[in-house]
DNA sequence: TGACCCCTGGCC
DNA sequence: GGCCAGGGGTCA
């Protein structure tokens, strides 16, 4: 699923492919959740792609075009029109063309001003980002804060922090040895540190997994299972052999340790 | 805070 | 043939 290092990916493979060249044609095939005029951008020039959190903007100069993935959305570099569940292509001055995948169709495309950007009500509230150097232990536990509903709630939240979703959010809290239930009061002193280091260690793992021409989504329906804790209910933990349990967590499916991610 | 919605493919 | 998965919005 496209999180927050699947995001990042796409964001240089785009970037690469497409900075300096003018956009010539925008074509929706099959595009519903879409906002704007795909006009503004005609025979506007990329100037580069960036990222906030899941959330994708190419800077065309006066105008931006965002983008969020959903579940299954997927941006390929030269894909063939044969491809299926094409929704939307950009094609460019140099030949090539950005075509955006999207088999479910939980994927966003906004065009906007870039003057607007900063301000668009999906970009204004989005909390701490894991790659800025803001990321650290003391800014985590601030933006959490001392509430009652549990740590993997908070974190879920993008308003919090952006870019992580429900298969990082067991990683990490296994790789920091945190239950995922803890009253976001209740967390350990020392276990912010720890959260923060594991976030960064999930990520690394997830971007050296996934480099590439093209992106693959791991674990996607059907591909072998590359995580360490998600969806791993049933077998052991690779640290101390317990065996690793699944629950529900604001209705997502929550794997932890029970002897490495005990409550207390 | 939970239920439900968007949608589709893989799995039992 | 039904259930489940996921991001994220909305509604009670």
């Amino acid at each position: 699923m496209p999180e927050l290092p699947e995001v990042e990916i796409q964001r240089r493979l785009l970037d690469t492919a497409t900075r300096g060249a003018t956009l010539v044609k925008l074509e929706r095939p099959d595009l519903a959740r879409f906002e704007g005029d795909p006009a503004d951008l005609v025979s506007h020039r990329v100037v580069s792609w960036g990222r906030r959190g899941k959330y994708l903007m190419a800077d065309f100069g006066a105008w931006s075009l965002l983008s969020h993935l959903g579940m299954t959305g997927q941006w390929i570099v030269d894909a063939p029109t044969d491809r299926a569940h094409r929704r939307v292509v950009l094609r460019f001055d140099s030949g090539r063309s950005l075509t955006l995948i999207d088999p479910r169709r939980f994927g966003w495309t906004w065009i906007v001003a870039s003057q607007e950007l900063a301000n668009h009500p999906r970009l204004v509230s989005l909390g701490l980002d894991p790659l800025a150097h803001t990321w650290t232990a003391d800014n985590l536990r601030e933006a959490v804060g001392p509430r009652r509903p549990a740590l993997k709630n908070r974190l879920m939240d993008q308003k919090v922090v952006a870019g992580l979703g429900n298969i990082a959010l067991s990683e990490i809290g296994w790789r920091a040895r945190v239950h995922p239930h803890v009253p976001c009061r209740a967390v350990a002193p020392d276990a912010w540190q720890r959260l923060v280091e594991a976030t960064q260690q999930h990520i690394d793992y997830v971007l050296d997994a996934e480099g590439g021409d093209e992106i693959v989504y791991l674990g996607y329906e059907g591909a072998v299972n590359p995580f360490r804790c998600y969806g791993r209910a049933g077998e052991p933990c690779p640290r101390c052999k317990a065996t690793f349990t699944k629950g529900a967590i604001g209705g997502r499916a929550t794997y932890r340790c029970p002897t490495c991610q005990p409550l207390d």
